[in-house]
DNA sequence: TATGCAAATGAGAATCATTCTCAGGTAGGA
DNA sequence: TCCTACCTGAGAATGATTCTCATTTGCATA
């Protein structure tokens, strides 16, 4: 996502554009993968050290509520974070060794709009997260369990 | 689901049925709510006072290891807990006034397995979570907005 | 450009769900 | 009935996230 976009967005919606935000929508625009609030710190700290995790959060929250940014719960114990692209996607993690595989599946776009005329829902987010083993995990569990 | 069978599966599985197990295993199978850890704990204690909290954790976490419970992330600072049933189910949250849609989407599970198969995938739980504004809230908002 | 102030920040304390520790208790096989 | 590995209660510990409050700053206005 365009760093600029982002600039442009906060500044719109009557939010300042402070110095540490500028940062963190740097970041987070040149990082795809979902990231964890911790790690956006450290990468935000290692390009200046004037930042606070507090406003990492802080700033997380605003972005969630412009709409720009969604939290992902997956199955860790903390969150992940990802700007939001065209294209909804989905997650699978391995339970065993926590890789994350990112997909598409349009039919649950059809499905999720269909629900929501029949149950007269405003559905805004829509969050699939599938879990189990990867493939190179479960080749490992099966030469040990049959 | 039934307690006997709740019972009898943790008894097959190596665990042992303690008193403490067997009165949480009950009060879950009465509940067909998505239970909180919290809410679990009070039933039961209001059952026999000598539970304690750590060992609903515990207990949630056998039983999430045997396959008999799912734990589900609906957008709250906790979990939930709900025995697993027959048919796979999946979450709606409003996010303005808390309440929980309970949905089937039999198409779903067809694009889980097509994807197992394409990325070589072993799939063993299917979580699809939904947020907005139920009927009651959208409306309540479109008086606002517009 | 200088000023004022509401909004934003840093640092660390507070919160809250969940997990861990460990001394004592108990299920259930022999 | 005995034995012992497995469980439990109580409360401390953990770890992610939020809050507090004194200080700073973006930015609208003069």
């Amino acid at each position: 996502m365009e760093e600029n976009f982002l600039f442009s967005a906060v500044q719109k919606s009557g939010y300042r554009l402070t110095k540490q935000r500028a940062l963190l929508l740097k970041v987070l625009a040149q990082s795809e993968e979902h990231l964890q609030a911790e790690t956006l710190y450290e990468r935000a700290k290692a390009l200046n050290p004037n930042v606070s995790l507090a406003t990492v959060y802080r700033t997380l929250a605003m972005l969630k509520e412009l709409g720009l940014v969604m939290e992902h719960r997956l199955g860790e114990d903390h969150a992940h974070f990802e700007p939001v692209k065209d294209h909804p996607h989905y997650h699978f993690t391995c339970q065993q060794c926590g890789l994350i595989v990112e997909f598409h599946a349009p039919e649950v776009e059809q499905t999720v709009q269909a629900l929501s005329e029949s149950e007269g829902l405003q559905i805004n987010d829509v969050h699939l997260f599938l879990t189990g083993y990867c493939g190179r995990c479960k080749d490992r569990s099966e030469q040990h369990d049959p």
